[in-house]
DNA sequence: TTAAATTCCTGTAAGC
DNA sequence: TGCTTACAGGAATTTA
């Protein structure tokens, strides 16, 4: 594999010059999730660590295609494609080493556990929030309480569960946690099951869009009726996010 | 320890 | 038409 850094600040750790050189020559033998981080696993045991941030995308490409805009890095792959990292805002971030290197120096957060990971249970996550004043919003997007939900999948979770976003979180019951733990699965298997929300910019690695964003109950609803009631869906700002809601439905 | 606010960044859309 | 302004959001960092 070959490296080139067209945009070096796009790499966090290590320095963008160690990165390429430790980059160049190796193998990727495998690719994999954790959270919202993609892991390329390399020969060895290091890895190349991709977060996509806002506007991020991978794209795997033949090397005739025409560079798009905000083309960060391209690697160039063994059998002659090109990986291109694309990324107009410049939210996201690459790194290189092994997993408990990243860890030990903090280029990597503690993550919470998957939802959708079958060893996860309802009782996880009453025990990770019934503890915590934050709105229930704030929560589902702390990584380190449950990882890999962003905004879009917060709102969705929530409206499933009929939560309001502002509850607290130790006003939640057992019930109602077993009630959000089960919506949570259900909107990111369903999200998966249509291969993401193209709300924005998001294209997976050969360019097509998702069609997650056709099946949204809330996320970018506001002011529109409720599937449910038929009410205007609201929107506030919770924890800094735009946040859609039915006042009715969510308690 | 936890929660809230601030910052980064650019494309897009609304408002004048 | 063209300019300015607000907004979108993940997460590290700072402040309370």
């Amino acid at each position: 594999m070959d490296c080139e850094l067209r945009f070096p600040t796009m790499v966090r750790y290590p320095e963008p010059e160690v990165f390429a050189r430790s980059v160049r020559g190796a193998h990727i033998v495998d690719a994999r999730r954790r959270g919202k981080y993609i892991f390329l696993g390399l020969e060895g045991g290091a890895t190349i660590v991709v977060h996509l941030g806002m506007s991020g995308q991978l794209r795997l490409v033949d090397p005739q295609t025409p560079f798009e805009s905000h083309t960060h890095v391209v690697f160039g792959l063994d059998d002659g494609r090109q990986l291109r990292y694309r990324d107009p805002r410049r939210f996201g971030r690459l790194l290189y080493g092994t997993e408990p290197e990243l860890i030990a120096m903090r280029a990597l957060p503690d993550l919470g556990p998957e939802p959708i990971d079958p060893a996860f249970g309802a009782g996880d996550l009453y025990r990770r929030i019934h503890h915590r004043r934050a709105p229930l919003k704030a929560l589902l997007l702390d990584q380190a309480a449950v990882a890999g939900i962003g905004n879009i999948y917060a709102d969705e979770s929530l409206y499933r569960a009929r939560l309001r976003p502002d509850r607290r979180g130790n006003t939640v019951s057992k019930n109602a946690a077993v009630r959000l733990h089960q919506a949570l699965r259900e909107s990111l298997e369903l999200g998966i099951a249509n291969r993401g929300a193209s709300v924005d910019t998001y294209r997976d690695a050969w360019g097509e869009i998702g069609g997650q964003q056709e099946q949204l109950l809330v996320y970018g609803r506001a002011g529109q009726p409720c599937f449910n009631c038929g009410r205007p869906l609201s929107l506030v700002r919770i924890a800094g996010r735009s946040t859609v809601f039915c006042r009715r439905c969510q308690h």
